[in-house]
DNA sequence: CGGTGTCATGACATCGATGTCATAAGGCTA
DNA sequence: TAGCCTTATGACATCGATGTCATGACACCG
């Protein structure tokens, strides 16, 4: 590979106006920036990024954590969005910083953690952030990183790490109004595995939701469903549903932990002769969009919003590295409720429905 | 960040030995290794990869290119399985050779490409893997980049460049077979968008099932349908589907150019009271277990064996880069067929079918 | 016409690690 | 015991780019 010395010798100056050339910060006369430019054309010059980093000592890397790439077709897509979208919108912002993303894959042991730290390091990356698949505490002590600025996203600690987490609650609560605002009363809720962020925080959405419009949280219509994907869970769904119908109230609509859920609900119901939306609605959560856009009807879900907290986080860090924020505070980031064909008003499909 | 003179010092020994200690090229005494040891560990110091990639003219970076991160939720999604399967097999085996992955992102436009790859060669990546959103054959003249061998992923170009892909052919063939051997011989099938090399091959792969069957291929039974989740597509798939059932020889299986388009079938058919796989069986393409999975029932399909073909790809460009492999080859790597529930013999559920 | 800028350029040192060569202290062989 | 090898260590140059300082050539001012 052509070095500086190398483009120096063939237009005939010395390597220090060959990097006045390149870096424009120096006054270079036309002739000579002329032989300089042919000079690198056509010795297929490239600068050195590490001999430039070591100089500056500035690498322009930052370092990205994730489980994403190794789990993409594991339980943390059967579990719901893909977190590569946290990923996606963390590179879009990264990227028009001229900065470049370094991404690291856990191969889904978190074992695996400090090296990649240690790898990061050896490139002296200026910033990390970490992403978690699902909103989480924080699983391990990061290795002390000797002052790298750190972000989390998906997941928080108790020691003030700058953290960007969804609105978990505020979803549920805007999506939960929505389901009310369309007139329905009777809302079945299959929750997502217990003990999770997610669950608590959106079951408390969902209950202020009811408390807001005056109606009683009926504990019979909310039942925990999601195995992940794992194979009972087709009849723990079921079951839950054939309890949700027996009774002498039943729901007019279902809302589903999340989009890969309502997708089975829909199955289910179907194969039942129960028509969505007609006979009742489905709502999920998520916005998955392989999902909710291509099930019929579409699905009315609330956003996840990875993209935008992928894309914050990173804005985040940018402005931790150049001063300009402040360095701890956890940022929720809100997502919208798409609205779709599967959330109708209960009145207008059961004009005889004794209320 | 502390330097290898740092450490030096405060162990009081030179950075040549230093050196020796990190490096473990030559003997150092017991004493002085536990006090550089020490001395390391105090510091927090890790060596610079730019002054060593520097120095040894090796950079242990390998540059992949895809659209897999930011595309994670557009077109290439509706369009099949996400090609970050790909980046993930790759990653795998990349990372087991400790060198680096440095994946970057076109962002979906293609002109991106060569910013991408003059910052790989600023790195100085030794090898790089550029992977297509789905089998095609290369869309742009890749920049010459001064003899950085090159593997190509899911796509493929004329001047010999070694490249990876599916087996579209042998895959559906496969398949097929696998719907023959059930007893099937009114096969409907739902092909992807006309001219891509997908839908080709696997029309291919399926005519020669057919004929090795001895069954006449007829060509009412075959429509494309792949709007990519667009709006109008819903239709197209009912459309298809009621001039399949309209006729007086109607299909008794379904076979969908991928999973996505599966999906869709069920709900359409469920809607109008054709249970699956009771009255009709139902195929897709791809083993996007997101899908085929948490379909009920679970969906027969063809692997497209991504992660297989992401960990070939980097294998090859190993074995270039050490002089292991031969630069010049087409490699194509077959998936299973993956039996579930939604494919099941005719005769079982159709008793009073004539013939 | 001498003094003072500005422009254009180059020599040299430097960033952090490591390859090359040198050196000193022992231990072994002949 | 001289000669030689091995072990343990350090001095110095080097990788490629760039910051600092120096220098020569003009142009302009008084």
């Amino acid at each position: 590979m052509a070095t500086i010395y190398d483009v120096a010798k063939r237009a005939g100056v010395s390597p220090k106006t060959v990097s006045r050339v390149l870096n424009k910060d120096a006054p270079v006369s036309a002739k000579t920036r002329d032989a300089v430019a042919q000079a690198m054309d056509t010795l297929g010059y490239v600068p050195s990024h590490a001999a430039r980093s070591m100089k500056s000592n500035k690498s322009g890397l930052i370092g990205l954590i994730t489980g994403a790439i190794s789990s993409a077709d594991e339980i943390s897509v059967a579990a719901g969005l893909p977190d590569l979208l946290i990923v996606q919108g963390a590179q879009s912002v990264i990227e028009r910083s001229n900065k470049t993303l370094l991404i690291s894959d856990t191969g889904g042991r978190l074992d695996n953690v400090p090296d990649l730290v240690r790898t990061f390091q050896e490139h002296r990356v200026e910033g990390i952030l970490y992403v978690a698949d699902f909103h989480k505490p924080l699983e391990l002590t990061l290795p002390a990183t000797q002052a790298v600025p750190t972000v989390l996203v998906n997941c928080f600690d108790q020691h003030g790490t700058p953290a960007v987490v969804p609105d978990d609650e505020g979803g549920q609560y805007t999506l939960t109004k929505s389901v009310l605002d369309a007139g329905h009363r009777r809302i079945a809720y299959l929750t997502l595995a217990p003990g999770q962020e997610a669950t608590r925080l959106r079951l408390q959405g969902f209950r202020r939701a009811l408390s807001d419009a005056g109606i009683p949280f009926d504990p019979s219509l909310v039942r925990a469903t999601d195995l992940f994907g794992t194979p009972g869970e087709h009849e723990l769904i079921s079951d839950a549903l054939d309890t949700f119908f027996a009774g002498d109230a039943p729901p007019t609509v279902i809302c589903c932990g999340n989009d890969r859920l309502a997708m089975a609900v829909y199955g289910i119901l179907r194969r039942r002769g129960i028509a969505v939306p007609e006979d009742v609605s489905v709502v999920g959560y998520d916005d998955h969009r392989l999902i909710s856009e291509t099930l019929y009807p579409a699905l009315t879900t609330a956003e996840l919003p990875y993209g935008a907290m992928g894309a914050r986080a990173a804005q985040v860090l940018l402005d931790l590295l150049s001063g300009t924020a402040p360095p701890d505070e956890t940022i929720i980031v809100r997502g919208d409720v798409k609205h779709r064909g599967s959330l109708v008003t209960p009145a207008t499909t059961h004009p005889g429905a004794v209320d």
